[in-house]
DNA sequence: ACGTAGACTTGAATCT
DNA sequence: ATTCTTCAAGTCTACG
């Protein structure tokens, strides 16, 4: 899914479309795709509202509506969120459509069908309604140093990579932005997360920030499915320094960057750039 | 408590 | 051309 770059991109897209607009009907083509509450409610529920706000937490997208409801989307794997105007062919894999009173439409797609879309009633927060949205992390580009990573990963064995992953230690981070951090900062993904030195932390928390920043500002990376809320790819990709470049030369050092899998995940490094053992000063 | 496979779902790409 | 296997921006559950 769209991570942290991708899910900004979409919800300042949103934030420049929807607030004032009104759903007039909404039509939901895949059942699966609605988290809360039940199909029929969320028809009926979300019909009349205002939009009022967009924001981002980790990687979900918080709409604020009118009389204090809400509407939350979180995209996994392949969700899109847009706004469309020409009212074309929706695509095949158009699970909710939201008509507003205007005659734009709010289309949730979803190839993978692992997205899903939470109508928040009145009286109840985003958190009633999504309980691992209150267990989310710090915000990166909000709370990031070497003091708060040393902090999360003390005492984890279990790989740099994966605790970068958890999105109860960081919200946002996924498979892309984590190598691409890890590469920059020159520290192996398989290092046990609890043994990176707290200079090496401090270089990684600046890299998170600057890799992210930089995704935000080429609008995020599109590898297939992400499209941004006007349908619009991202440009990051090409800027990747490992992501998805296995076998090509590192554009630092040349030699071949490698692919291994780490808690099931496909993870890119460069061996030279990221030793497996801290590279340390010489002593003599 | 901690860490890692498997499941969920659909399609694209690579290889015979 | 067709079939098979592998892989994919994520996260939740079930094991050991």
């Amino acid at each position: 899914m769209p991570e942290l770059p991708e899910v900004e991109t979409v919800c300042r897209g949103l934030q420049l479309q929807l607030p004032g607009s009104f759903v007039s009907e909404v039509d939901v083509l895949r059942d699966d795709s609605i988290g809360y509450p039940e199909v029929e409610e969320f028809i009926d529920q979300l019909a009349g509202h205002r939009f009022e706000s967009v924001t981002r937490r980790g990687k979900y997208i918080l709409i604020n509506l009118d009389r204090g409801a809400g509407l939350a989307c979180h995209l996994r794997m392949s969700g899109r969120l847009m706004v469309v105007k020409d009212l074309q062919q929706p695509s095949r894999f158009l699970r909710v459509r939201m008509g507003l009173k205007d005659g734009r439409e709010l289309r949730f797609e979803d190839m993978r069908v692992f997205g899903r879309l939470w109508y928040v009633p009145p009286g109840k927060t985003f958190v009633d309604v999504i309980p691992t949205l209150g267990e989310l992390g710090v915000e990166p580009l909000d709370q990031m140093s070497g003091e708060i990573l040393a902090s999360l990963f003390d005492g984890k064995k279990q790989p740099v990579k994966t605790a970068l992953l958890d999105q109860r230690l960081i919200a946002g981070i996924g498979n892309i932005y984590a190598d691409e951090s890890l590469y920059q900062a020159g520290i192996n993904p398989l290092r046990p997360a609890g043994t990176v030195k707290r200079a090496e932390l401090d270089k990684l928390a600046n890299e998170i920030q600057k890799v992210l920043k930089r995704a935000i500002k080429h609008r995020g990376s599109t590898l297939s499915d992400y499209r941004d809320s006007e349908g619009v790819n991202g440009n990051y990709q090409n800027k990747a320094g490992v992501y998805g470049r296995e076998g090509l030369p590192c554009r630092v050092c040349k030699s071949e960057i490698e692919r291994v899998k780490i808690a099931g995940r496909s993870s890119h490094f460069c061996l030279v750039c990221q030793p497996i053992k801290a590279v340390r000063k010489s002593r003599k």
